[in-house]
DNA sequence: TTGACACATACCGATATAGGCATATGTTTG
DNA sequence: CAAACATATGCCTATATCGGTATGTGTCAA
């Protein structure tokens, strides 16, 4: 069997380093679709796919303005990946307590 | 060409929704392959194999104990997710600031 | 030593994916 | 309307990945 779809969550989404480029060149702020391909010397249609896959998963949003669209950063929807990570550092947190706390018992 | 090499990658190696179960489960503590093949009921070859990219990105550690591998979590590594995270929550609160101005200068 | 046990690895088949190229869609300008 | 521009999409190929089955490697027990 394959990998599991890319699209379906923001974990496999941001596994891809180009994708992680693109959301990088984003922080910048809002930007058309050329301007990332010349920030990023990446072809057009490989953005577009890209930006096509972080819109599915809602870490970009999209608005027309003319022949251009804008794309920028949707910060929000890094909440689950910030919820795992926070589960992990929490678990590191606590053994670590119990290790101070077994330090100060042998005190 | 297809996805980049998930053994390089921390990003892509918690992008496969096994490994991230087997991450789970691991924060339970230390434990033997077998018992993670119980917990999340996958075949032995398939946890070893991602035990395997999991510790070739350095998330898990490894210790053997007679005939056990003990595997554990390495919280440390946890940092590139860590650092890649602050620095959308930095956009994401620039933003908000903005807004308050905004909201401050209506008033 | 032989067998049971725990795990790792090799090989294989199926499939999703990334990226390239060509083209379609939609928008502005002349 | 036609041509230029910006972007999206369809088709194609190559390849890494996942999962399965079979087997190798190392350890303990009798």
């Amino acid at each position: 069997m394959p990998r599991s779809a890319t699209t379906s969550d923001v974990f496999n989404a941001i596994g891809d380093a180009r994708r992680r480029d693109i959301l990088d060149t984003l922080l910048g702020g809002e930007k058309p679709v050329g301007a990332i391909v010349d920030d990023l010397s990446m072809s057009q249609p490989q953005v577009s796919k890209h930006l096509r896959v972080l819109s599915e998963v809602g870490l970009v949003r999209c608005r027309a303005e003319g022949r251009n669209r804008l794309y920028r950063l949707e910060p929000t929807r890094l909440q689950p990946f910030r919820e795992w990570l926070t589960k992990y550092e929490q678990a590191l947190n606590d053994r670590l307590d119990r290790v101070d706390d077994y330090l100060r018992e042998l005190q």
